[in-house]
DNA sequence: CGCAGTCTAGCAC
DNA sequence: GTGCTAGACTGCG
């Protein structure tokens, strides 16, 4: 049995390059609603910050943001989220994401 | 904009 | 080992 925590890095990593996904959804895949655990899930990631990036193993937090599309807390600084986005071809517009519907990941 | 609901992790006793 | 607080959220008033 994975912990909580395992689940969410799973659901997470299966987020494909060039799209995103949101808090509200990993959290209804895992049959909760407990999207606050899943945001303190992230934040307290073993993986280690710096692989929230471009390795096989890593939990892509930066392609996990609100239910609204918009940018919420990030521990590296919501610019350097953004500038993680913008980088894989995702546009970041005031700390929201554009077009947020055409790339959210629903599994 | 502000309050309540839900779950996990961390700290205190 | 048990209990309480805080937190990368969301929905409703």
């Amino acid at each position: 049995m994975k912990s909580f925590n395992e689940k969410i890095w799973e659901l997470a990593r299966k987020v494909p390059k060039g799209r995103v996904t949101t808090y509200k959804i990993l959290a209804e895949k895992l049959g909760t609603r407990a999207y606050r655990a899943v945001g303190t899930a992230m934040n307290r990631n073993p993986n280690g910050l710096m692989n929230c990036g471009y390795s096989k193993e890593m939990v892509p937090c930066h392609r996990v943001v609100a239910s609204s599309g918009h940018l919420h807390g990030f521990a590296h600084g919501l610019e350097k989220k953004a500038e993680l986005l913008e980088n894989e071809g995702i546009k970041i517009k005031d700390d929201k994401i554009i077009n947020f519907e055409k790339i959210v990941f629903r599994p």
